[in-house]
Formats: structure tokens, C-alpha cells, sequence
DNA sequence: ATTTAGCACTCCATGTGTTTGAGTGCTAAC
DNA sequence: GTTAGCACTCAAACACATGGAGTGCTAAAT
């Protein structure tokens, strides 16, 4: 590709992020001025389409870039990449070490992601499969009611509020604890299911066999610390960009359902990825970009942050953005491990 | 209103509510014969309308009930209000004592009233601004971690993973712990202040002094349990209905916010309240209904379950629905915390 | 005194040109 | 290789006719 193509393209694309109309050749001259015609910036932009980088809504309509074009946009034609010095105070003001766990420092991230980029942002907790059991607690909070505290080898802390079948006395409650501290402590995360917690109570009489929904409770405590938890802010965002009004019940319940979320990329520690309209492989995105990017905890693989909006997005304000945001939250983050 | 009258209003709101057209005197006709003429039913519908119960989209269009139709409707009209035998067991599949916790109680309520209804579903816990601390507790997770539990009087727990300024030792944490316990429990939670937290601090001398980031931790905790919670379920869902369509974004986020909506109503105990379109005192209602009643925990006022959706809703469907779920849960809640 | 048939009227929705303008592709001259 | 020029295209905007569902009113029927 030629640089007066580079330079036509890049103009376009640039020139649609901003306006969302398409481009002509006269107007992209008014634009961007150039020692050229717009007959000749007519041939370019026909080249240009028959390569596919650039689409036609009709034959006697500009152009608009395609997924292809804004492809190739970013990774070679995007100018410098770096982060706006507004952006970087807001992010640094809202996500500090002081916000607590894990889930509440990406929760805070989310909401100033969806904020300073008006489009939905979409933060995932560390993957927890491998994960070992280090501490168990059980907190009574009445007569038939505990609260169990799991802490994970990876710093992860959930909780959950059991009813047991019946009333907990001091003694039942203590030999509850020991039995299952003493058995799942050390054990990782992913081995722990309710046919193994029954044989368990089984093992060591009708104690324990008394408290079958704490060891239920127990066993959903575990398999949530292994689950990735998936947060969504600024849905709502989407409803402002036309182009996506359309399917915007789809949309929105596509990301409600969040399921899906953490497969829509694939990406390795300090990764960052950009899938542009058809490139991803859920059709809900199909009009849709999705910037994302996986932060690392102590080297290793941690959960990802990023944003979804519409392809028509001010691709080289918003990936230095998602980039230092991740890569923010993944220091915290190491930090609080070492220090535990 | 003579009874004619009635029997035309009714007719005139339960097929508009079915097909969101505006209601001609000849297809009212069609959809539930009368010995009546069109003519006649017309000079009624004009009656109707000059009362105030109909509007007409424009002069050559057929009838469609205003908020003061559907107020009449709903108040002298609608039918029996039984509540549908599949719904009723869906709710209670849905919601049932084994729960846990009023918090994940009242987001399976949530979830399923959302569901069953098509509309976006509101709860709230109860107020806990005269609730009184009952029990603090403190989990230690790490050398600089711990986890803070409170239990109210009313029932409520609430915990939140704190970060200390500096290393706790077993035997700091254990002062601290006395410290807070001894002079917050019994406190009702709106007495809970930072002021009066560090002066508290302050009174105790350095080993407290060096633990802020705690006290500011329970007081932080205070608040939250004195906090109603507001959840929202299935926003998206009202992106279905085309006259919800034009304000989607503003109605969205006057959702997604939250504050406000338990100030949407004002109820008592067991109470419900429906207002419909203009009837809601916020804008971005004015072309939404609003069905929302308060459960009671042990005869106490406790928070409110409901739904939102456009005026052109089921209410003959819904309100039953609604009264259910809220006394269903407001039992459950009663019974859970008469066991503690 | 109601009720109803009949009729003129209204107005949206739909469809059909017509015009306008931004844009294209091509060709021939520079 | 570049550009001026020109014929051509097509969506969007506008005007205009048409049809149909609906109304309100009046006068006759009950």
C-alpha cells in the first residue's frame, strides 16, 4: 500500500470517528487538505474499497471505513498512542490501593472506564481454577445462621450466609469447623464438590451429617471463589450511538448475561486485544468494537479489563486508556498479595 | 358513570392493553359485541373522552385510555385479581427460606418478577436507620487485611474487607476489637459517625490511633447496613416496548441510579400503590407505571418489591403478582429473623 | 328520549413522483 | 500520473394524491 494510501486511509478513518457520516473525496479534502484533486482522492478511495478497506453504504455515497480498514488503521497507521494526562488523573483518582478487595477495586475501575469513555466496560476477576484453599471461617450470626469466609492461595476473599438445617450449638458449630478446616484446607478449589463433601460428613458420623446445607454452602462458597466474576457498567451508554440502536435489546441482554464475557477475547498476561466488528465471534457484536486487555497478578495471569462500543470509537484515545487502567489495577493488585 | 360507560371504558382498556393500537368504536365492536351500534358507542366514547378517561392521539383516530382511564380501570373496573396458578409457582420455586440471606432473598425476587412480567423489577431492603448494632466482628485475612461483619438487630449483615495502615498483630487486632465492640454494640447505626469514631480512637490512645483505616472501615459498614439497598432487574427488558423507545436512555439511567427509587412511593406496611404514567412525581416516569408494595417484617414496615413497565401493562395480571412475591417474602424475612 | 343509519369531514399512513445535492466513475486533456 | 469536466446515481427531502379508519352531527326510527 502506497503512503498517499496510508494517508488517505488513515484520514477517512479518522474523519468518520468523528462525524459518523460517510466520507467523500471533496470533503475529506476540506479535512484534511493535500496538494491533490478529488479526482485523483476518488481514484485512491476506489482503490481503497476494491481492497476492501473501505465499504459503501450506496454508489453514489462516500465512504466508510471497513472492519478491515479500521484494522489496518490500528495497527499501522494510529498515531501516537499515548494517554491523555486528564484521563490518567481520573483513573489514578478513582482506583487507588485503598479501595479494598479485588472485587471492589475492578468494580471501581469499571464504573470510571464506562465514565470517561461512554461505552460499556466490562472487568473480570482473576481466574481462581487453580487456586487453593488457605483459610476457612465460619462466623455465627444466630441461632441457625453462620457466615462462611473462604481465602484463597490468590488473595480472593468470598463470603456467604448459610441457614443450617437446624439450631447450631457452640460444640456442633466448633466440630463442624475443625472437620472441615482440617479437610479442605490446602486443597484446591476445583476439587471440592458436594458428592466429596457428603461422603465427608459421612465419614465422621451424624455431627456433622446434621449440617448438610452448610456443607452445601460450603461447596457453592468454593466454586464461586473458582468462578471468574464478571461486572458490567455503563450499558446504558450504548443507547447513545444510533448504530447500534437497533439490536440494542440484543446487545444489552447479550452483556446482561455476561456468560459470555470473558470468552469474547483470548489473551495472555499484559495482553491487549482489539476485535473490531465481525472479528468477534458473537454475532450481538457484530456492530460493535471490543477493546480488552488481561492485567497480571505477580506475573501471573490475572483477570481482563475493557470496553465495548460501537466500531465507529476513538480507537488511539481509548487503548492507551484500557492499557494503563490494566495494567494500574494489576500492580495494586500484585502489591496486596505480597503484602498478605 | 352509568354502567354502559364502565363496560365500554373496561373494554376500551383491556384490548388497548392487548394491542397497543388506539380503539375505534366500530373494532370495539369487533372485539366484544354489544347490542349497541357503533354510533352509540361513540357518542359514549366522546362522553368518555370529555371526562377525562380517554385521549385521542389525534381528531380522526380511534380512543386510547389516559392515566385517569386506566386509574378508574384499576381502581372500580378490573376484574378479579387472582393471581395465575403457573405464576404463583414459578415465584415460589423462585423464592423459598432456603435463600439465605434477605440480600440474595430479595434478588431472586428480583430475578423472577423481572421475569415473569416482561418489565423491569425494583427491590429494596428494609430501612435500617433504627436498627442497633448488635454484633461487630472482625475476620482477620491477611497480615494487613481483615474482614468486618456486622449484625444488626433487624437482621441485616453486612461485611467489607479492610485494608489496615500497618501490619496487625494478634494482639493489636484484639484490642482493637474489644475497643469497638465495647463501645458500638447496643449504638443504633445512624449514631455512627467518623468524627465520633476517632474521637472514640483518640480516648483509647495510640494502638487504636493506628488502626484509622479500620474505624473509617466500620463506619463506612454503619452506613451501608443504615443504607436501604436498591436492586434492579431486567432493565433491558423495557427496551421492548416501542413507547418506551424515545427516553430509553434518560429511563435507563434514572434506573441504573437508583437513588431515587425509594422515593418513587410512599407506603405503609402490606400496602400497595400503583401510579401510572403522569401520576409519578419523576419525568422520566411519565410514560411508565409503577406497581410497588411494601412487605412487612414482623408486623414492621420492611422495604418494597415491585416492577416498572408502560402504562400499557397486564394490571389485572400484575398486581396480584406483586402482592404475592411481597407477602411471600416479607414471611420468609419475618420467620428468618424470628429464629435468631 | 334513546338509539341508529347515514353522511360529510378529518387526518394519518402510504405511495408516488420530483427535486436537490453530495457523491461517483470515466474520459480526455494536461 | 494528475486533473478538469461531465454524465450518472441514489438517498433524502419535499410535495401531492389516495385510501381508510375513524369521528361528529343530524335526522329518522324505535
Amino acid at each position: 500500500m502506497s503512503d498517499r494510501k496510508k494517508k488517505i486511509l488513515a484520514a477517512i478513518v479518522e474523519q468518520y470517528i468523528k462525524t459518523g457520516e460517510p466520507i467523500g473525496s471533496k470533503s475529506l479534502l476540506e479535512y484534511q487538505p493535500m496538494p491533490l484533486s478529488s479526482a485523483t482522492i476518488r481514484n485512491e478511495m476506489a482503490e481503497l474499497a476494491s481492497m476492501g478497506y473501505l465499504d459503501q453504504p450506496h454508489t453514489s455515497a462516500g465512504r466508510v471505513p471497513s472492519h478491515k480498514g479500521y484494522r489496518y488503521y490500528v495497527d499501522n497507521l494510529m498515531g501516537s498512542t499515548e494517554l491523555d494526562e486528564k484521563m490518567r488523573k481520573h483513573i489514578e483518582s478513582a482506583v487507588s490501593e485503598k479501595s479494598g478487595d479485588a472485587e471492589s477495586l475492578l468494580s471501581r475501575a469499571g464504573e470510571v472506564l464506562a465514565d470517561l469513555t461512554n461505552c460499556a466496560a466490562v472487568s473480570t476477576t482473576s481466574v481462581g481454577e487453580s487456586a487453593v484453599i488457605k483459610r476457612i471461617e465460619m462466623v455465627p450470626m444466630g441461632t441457625r445462621t453462620v457466615m462462611l469466609v473462604l481465602l484463597t492461595s490468590t488473595g480472593i476473599i468470598k463470603s456467604k450466609i448459610c441457614r443450617a438445617d437446624s439450631e447450631i450449638t457452640a460444640s456442633l458449630g466448633e466440630s463442624f469447623y475443625n472437620i472441615i478446616s482440617a479437610a479442605l484446607v490446602g486443597r484446591p478449589l476445583c476439587d471440592i464438590n458436594l458428592a466429596k463433601m457428603q461422603t465427608l460428613a459421612a465419614s465422621v458420623g451424624s455431627d456433622a451429617f446434621a449440617m448438610l446445607s452448610l456443607l452445601a454452602g460450603v461447596t457453592e462458597l468454593a466454586h464461586d471463589a473458582a468462578q471468574v466474576d464478571v461486572r458490567l457498567d455503563g450499558q446504558s451508554n450504548l443507547l447513545n450511538y444510533s448504530e447500534l440502536e437497533q439490536n440494542a435489546y440484543e446487545l444489552m441482554e447479550f452483556l446482561r448475561k455476561g456468560e459470555p464475557l470473558g470468552n469474547i477475547v483470548n489473551l495472555n498476561k499484559n495482553d491487549i486485544d482489539i476485535l473490531i466488528g465481525k472479528e468477534n465471534r458473537y454475532k450481538q457484536l457484530e456492530r460493535s468494537s471490543v477493546i480488552m486487555a488481561r492485567y497480571s497478578i505477580n506475573e501471573q495471569d490475572g483477570g481482563t479489563i475493557g470496553l465495548i462500543g460501537p466500531t465507529r470509537i476513538d480507537y488511539a484515545k481509548l487503548i492507551p486508556s484500557v492499557k494503563y487502567l490494566t495494567d494500574l489495577v494489576g500492580r495494586i493488585l500484585t502489591k496486596a498479595l505480597e503484602e498478605n
